[in-house]
DNA sequence: TGGAAAATTTGCGCTCGCGCAAAGTGAGGT
DNA sequence: ACCTCACTTTGCGCGAGCGCAAATTTTCCA
């Protein structure tokens, strides 16, 4: 197996403040691994074994219902960290990660991190650093989901993929990775059929041009005022 | 100021493996504080000059969206440790903290938790447990309001407070601090006629007692079918 | 003890968005 | 090039639960 190069996290949120030599000691215990778009990267209820690094791709997190509803957690993208059961004290990963296109991941053994959390203080603090912003999007999602009607939420869910995946082409801002209704629907709390409607009525507005598995932003600022306010313009 | 003693938090989650001698240094830094009912602990946005762990009382934590809307985010209860914004490298509270009944409650300067959770590994490992399990109950709840009907997810709602709070009285099991239905109304997402409607139609059923700020359920069991069925039992 | 404020109950109409059904439209495999 | 499957669109009806309004009850305080 080939060594890895610390330039390849050098520069990652998760390892923001460490020394290059400190870098290749937590590689030292890394080994990278690839994922084919649409198979798991672990799955809810299993053993965590491992907590991983994305380097490249995008990764769908979905948590299933005891009556097979599924919901779609967050996406995670390059260079941010997941999987981490270990550093919250679980033994089991609470959700399902699925390589949304082709993914290169590094992966570490779930036990190493008391360990390396404590030899490497700032990996440790970046880490909690993330999750303190993902609790608070999750109870920003719960509040969302309890005082905003559909078409609000959508905008919101859609600004947000933008903003964290947009990728600029010529006709306005694409989500990078291909993204269905149904996914859409399954981060907002709605059918696929109230999204069809809305995505059809937002293209004839030219606020939004989306086609199968695609979906792109062209007037940010007109979604953003559906986004705030439940009137019907 | 009297010397905190050790028995106080002695056997308390967030302390858990620590010993007696450990406990003594980590009150050394701690002051006592109690909050008359009704008053904030601290304020959504403020700077996060303190961490707290529950001695005794309840304690409702709120966030208020720009437009003014409410959503309570959880109830802390005796033991808990709350306001750990500078744990997940925040500066400021991402929500109000507002005394449910009068509370008496330990505090520690936020600057102190890097030094503390470092010399007291377990603190750090138990505060991150729970930081786990909230972060879980966080999308647990994105799912129940993506998924389920309103009387379901009050029927959720109440079980968890009963569970998490339950006092057993003759009747049932009451929930131990004053909730009107106002607030129920804004943990699910409904609004407060729902939960009027819906809590008539129990008191009707047997399944619970209510009157002014005050709900008891009488049988546990029946209030668990409703929350996972939706057909009209 | 009286009065005001807070909390709760109840009625009624309406709308958003779901549920169901069916038809259309790409895209990929062989 | 065709076929099939997955994804998307669209129509229609209905029902849960909100919005608004008003009456009622309970508690607290002066």
């Amino acid at each position: 197996m080939p060594r890895l190069d610390a330039s390849l996290i050098a520069g990652l949120p998760p390892f923001e403040g460490l020394q290059r030599d400190e870098l290749e000691k937590v590689l030292a215990s890394a080994r990278s691994v690839r994922f084919a778009a649409g198979t798991a990267i672990f799955d809810q209820e299993a053993e965590a074994e491992s907590f991983f690094v994305l380097l490249d791709g995008h990764v769908r997190v979905v948590r299933t219902t005891p009556e097979g509803q599924q919901v779609i957690v967050r996406y995670i993208s390059e260079g941010e960290i997941f999987g981490i059961a270990a550093a919250l004290g679980r033994t089991t990963y609470p959700a399902t990660a699925v390589a949304a296109v082709d993914c290169v991941a590094l992966a570490w053994p779930s036990v190493l991190w008391p360990e390396l959390s404590s030899r490497f203080p700032s990996l440790g603090a970046n880490t909690y650093k993330t999750v303190g912003s993902r609790l608070q999007d999750a109870h920003t999602r719960v509040i969302e989901m309890s005082t905003e009607q559909v078409e609000q939420r959508v905008a919101h869910a859609l600004l947000r993929l933008v903003k964290q995946t947009g990728r600029k082409t010529e006709e306005g801002i694409e989500i990078d990775f291909p993204i269905t209704r149904q996914d859409i629907a399954e981060m907002t709390g709605a059918t696929l059929h109230t999204i069809s409607r809305l995505l059809s009525a937002w293209e004839e507005q030219d606020i939004v041009k989306s086609g199968r598995k695609r979906v792109t932003v062209c007037d940010p600022h007109r979604l953003m005022l559906k986004a705030e306010s439940r009137d019907k313009t």
